[in-house]
DNA sequence: AATACATGAACAACCGATTGCGCAAAACGT
DNA sequence: ACGTTTTGCGCAATCGGTTGTTCATGTATT
């Protein structure tokens, strides 16, 4: 490899003249003239220096780290999207020259984010699944951490970026509707996530919007496991369902598990629609209708903000970002074939 | 809060002693008598001072992080071993004043990594998913940074930590051939991971030791979606498989579908036997005979390990990390039931 | 009692940058 | 041509710690 490590003084030293100048070249602040810098970012380009980040660091009270806090007591399902947010979050970081640190928080146990923050160790920090009234949202607001949460919250002081659940749904279940179908079942996960309450606000907005009556008997939130839906699955059948929306994959696997066992064609007897969250679905036969959204870009758009906030911009409060709707085979309309 | 950020001067100026006394007292290192130590940790515990640790690792060379390498390109299926990892990790690191730092690498692309190396932001790194000749490990062998990897891999000179697949799969095949099933079949993912040749061998060692011969047309590995699976599986029954061993959950859950649309019974007709990977079957009728790892618990071994070679200890070239065997349903010695 | 050794604490340099201030030379105005 | 402003650059302090060396004591050795 190369020699030693260089310093801002062996440059110096090398090019007769004061840190200060070197310093100056690179940061393009303070007043130095143009040949004096051309040569001085010559030399560095050739031997091909890096400035030591801690050092620098050091002086501007900075350590050009973001703090990614992320749950310790996630579930399968949420990992493709931390997954994807992360690598988001870290493209954007790198390409500013910044690291991601993370620290994995319980509702419990904050300790780690307190620690990287006590210890200077981050300039800034990325909340996932913020709930309101968070504990870790609340710590950074006492010290005065720049912080944007990915996902949404009630509390307009956070800054917040989130993909637009609401809509997305209410576009999914008009389009349902407008084909003709009105007996549509809802499942959904944890009731207290934002994202759900989201969800399910625009589910009934489209029924409002097409002057609908909504049967709120056919919503079910709160699903946690296989077992629960299997047993929803046998009492909407029965009710005549026609379609089921599912929150997650996890949740349509299982639907789909279930309607196979009772031999429920899809969709000639029942449609089927979800939210993708992983690719586990996308060879299903029959393919199925969902909704996705482009979470590695809601992770660049969430690293872009706060490292925005650090370096002192103005951001804006709260970013809604888009969606993609896929009509696919699951909802197809068909022709009901008797005695098949 | 409190006031401002104390510093090891405001201390020392306070107590009346210089900041080298201050220091020493903290770090126990050099020569300082013991009540002055007692004043100054008192006084430090009164006031709860933090050291600034940027400031300490520019002193130090040191920045108390560890980079974590994820692989950018990962699949579904191993996210839950990633995310339990890193929980391992981070929590291990965290007890000892360390950080975690996240690279995101590809095979055409580590140059997140080089930028933490470059940059002097990490004093070690753990690699997962490592294989041989891996742009990684080859990067930090020349950089000279202290590394583990978590997995195993044929370079030894490269510090690994890995849980013994190959005595897992010997030992869950013995039992099985113990009991008297004979055509297994072995359904993996890409070949060219050490840990699919880890449990193969087992596999075969087990057949080896018993006496028995295997044959090795049942052996499927590169094994990638479900299409394939459902392929595989009616082939398998065609040939009168009696136990289907599969790698992961994904192509456990694969098989299970497949057999559920066939109507084949589980464990009457075809016994199924899975590596857990994630909670995904955990309550799967019948219940699934497994072989389950603490990956937490390999997160916590490997960081330890790697912050022991940080602070200069003598640390195993190799460590090989327990299972655990669950015998359940799916496996069930069964009486057949004629014309059920 | 004289010499050797161990101990406790401070001085000051250092890690590798940034930055306010001062000074000389160059550019400007009239 | 002379005073004023601008420009280019270096000095030295600073960020908050660590550490090799020195030096004045206190204790042990014979």
């Amino acid at each position: 490899m190369d020699e030693k490590n260089l310093t801002i003084g062996d440059i110096a030293r090398e090019l007769g003249v004061s840190k200060t100048t070197v310093s100056r070249a690179i940061s393009g602040k303070g007043r130095i003239g143009a040949e004096t810098r051309e040569k001085v970012l010559q030399y560095i380009e050739e031997h091909n220096y890096r400035p030591n980040v801690i050092a620098k660091g050091l002086a501007q009270s900075r350590t050009f780290n973001i703090g990614l806090v992320m749950p310790g007591d996630y579930n399968v399902v949420e990992l493709p999207f931390f997954q994807n947010c992360m690598l988001g979050i870290s493209k954007v970081a790198s390409s500013m020259d910044y690291d991601v640190l993370i620290s994995v928080v319980t509702a419990e146990d904050i300790s780690q984010l307190q620690r990287a923050v006590i210890n200077h160790k981050i300039d800034g920090v990325i909340l996932t699944r913020t709930l309101v009234e968070d504990a870790p949202a609340k710590y950074l607001k006492e010290m005065q951490i720049p912080f944007v949460a990915i996902g949404s919250t009630e509390d307009r002081s956070i800054i917040q970026i989130d993909n637009d659940h609401r809509s997305a749904c209410r576009e999914l279940t008009e389009k349902l509707l407008t084909q003709g179908i009105r007996k549509i079942a809802l499942i959904g996960g944890n009731q207290s996530y934002m994202v759900t309450k989201n969800r399910l606000g625009g589910f009934m907005e489209a029924y409002t919007r097409q002057g609908l009556e909504l049967e709120k008997e056919h919503i079910y939130l709160d699903v946690e496991d296989g077992a629960m839906v299997k047993e929803l699955v046998q009492r909407m059948i029965k009710e005549g369902i026609e379609c089921i929306i599912t929150m997650d994959d996890y949740l349509c696997s299982c639907v789909l598990n279930t309607l196979q066992q009772l031999q429920i064609h899809v969709p000639e007897q029942v449609k089927v629609a979800s939210f993708y969250d992983s690719s586990f679905l996308e060879n299903h036969v029959p393919s199925i209708t969902s909704i996705q959204f482009d979470v590695e870009e809601l992770g660049r758009m969430t690293c872009k903000t706060l490292l925005g906030m650090i370096e002192g911009e103005a951001v804006p409060e709260k970013s809604l970002l888009g969606y993609e709707i896929s009509l696919r085979n699951s909802t197809e309309k068909t022709v009901l074939v008797q005695n098949r």
